[in-house]
DNA sequence: GTCTATATTGAGATAGAC
DNA sequence: GTCTATCTCAATATAGAC
């Protein structure tokens, strides 16, 4: 076990040249405008060489998986423990870069093999230790956990955060600003209760 | 103004088992496997026939779309004006099949501006009439409006029903069954809720 | 280790046969 | 009105040059 061979970095920087071309070309225009082809166009490359970086087009996709994925379970984590942990969390799911990638990322997985498990993956560690967190937090908010499981909170956020953000960045006319602001102020009256109730505790 | 062509019956036969095939193809391998070769091949046509009935790509993803809208926003109309308009809401939006259709079409029109144009129409316009049904029920099931406004609770329903079939269909271990069986309860409540409140206010 | 010339397959679409 | 032969181009990938 020698772990994740060293690259020079002249090569790691444009390996991260060509994972960022891919973001990009995801974000703007749909996984499945991501080709070689035009990868090496907005990197300023000829074609096959992205071959040789990425043997395949699913390596190019877990490598925007694996770089992304790991800071976002760490700051998801962080989130998870922070003073106001929902409404970290919310502002981490509601970053529209990170979630539309994620949905792509999803939905590229539909037919590819390969990332469908890194996906699952990556899915259900974060889901995990969301349901793990809540378990605790969900009393703590005066929540009633028969009422609403650490699931559906997490399938909530997480769902709502897709809805707004491609409701957004596709310019759909769906009132999703006021759905978005709105879904801030629950959050934060979350918090507060959570406050209140700790204080009493401790008093 | 002569409204849509008329097909023969044969022909009309024939387009609807296109778009069979088309819609089998996006659930099972994604939008972007979806090609005149593909279709074609599902049906037991040659390719370029495909496009005698669909000129393009994009009119057989309009194909799709249009076939499934009518439908489906009559029977979101029905599910708002029912007994129980947020349960039945819901079964209409937990449907995999639907829903699934509708992310790939969501994410097709990502690089399709024809359809994009199409699939936010449609989008809107649902969105305005569960809004607009909202804006009564919400008191009626007793709820703060200022805290939990038509546009939020409109986002929640679709975003929790995508979060959950994506995770279900794609097989991942996220306890999506419990969130489902949750969700149930919530609204179940909620439809007592204002059957109660009603029943109140008719005595 | 880095990059290019080139092979092969499959895509969308059209012109024209039946 | 229905279907097929065929064109053009873009996709992934490899073998081999530097």
């Amino acid at each position: 076990m020698t772990g994740p061979r060293r690259r020079r970095p002249a090569t790691e920087a444009k390996v991260n040249r060509l994972l960022d071309a891919t973001e990009e070309i995801m974000l703007r225009e749909g996984y499945a405008a991501v080709s070689s082809r035009s990868v090496a166009a907005k990197v300023g490359i000829q074609a096959p060489l992205v071959h040789y970086y990425f043997p395949t087009i699913d390596d190019l996709f877990l490598g925007v998986l694996r770089r992304r994925a790991e800071p976002n379970v760490d700051r998801m984590a962080a989130a998870l423990d922070s003073e106001k942990p929902l409404r970290e969390w919310w502002q981490l799911a509601a970053d529209p870069r990170g979630t539309s990638l994620f949905v792509e990322l999803l939905a590229a997985a539909n037919h590819r093999p390969a990332l469908r498990e890194e996906v699952g993956k990556v899915a259900r560690d974060v889901r995990r230790m969301q349901v793990d967190r809540l378990s605790t937090l969900v009393g703590e908010y005066g929540l009633d956990a028969a009422e609403f499981p650490p699931a559906l909170i997490a399938a909530a956020m997480q769902g709502i955060a897709f809805a707004l953000v491609s409701d957004q960045t596709a310019g759909y006319d769906t009132a999703h600003e006021e759905a978005a602001a709105a879904m801030a102020r629950v959050l934060d009256r979350l918090e507060e209760r959570r406050v209140r109730r700790r204080r009493r505790v401790k008093l």
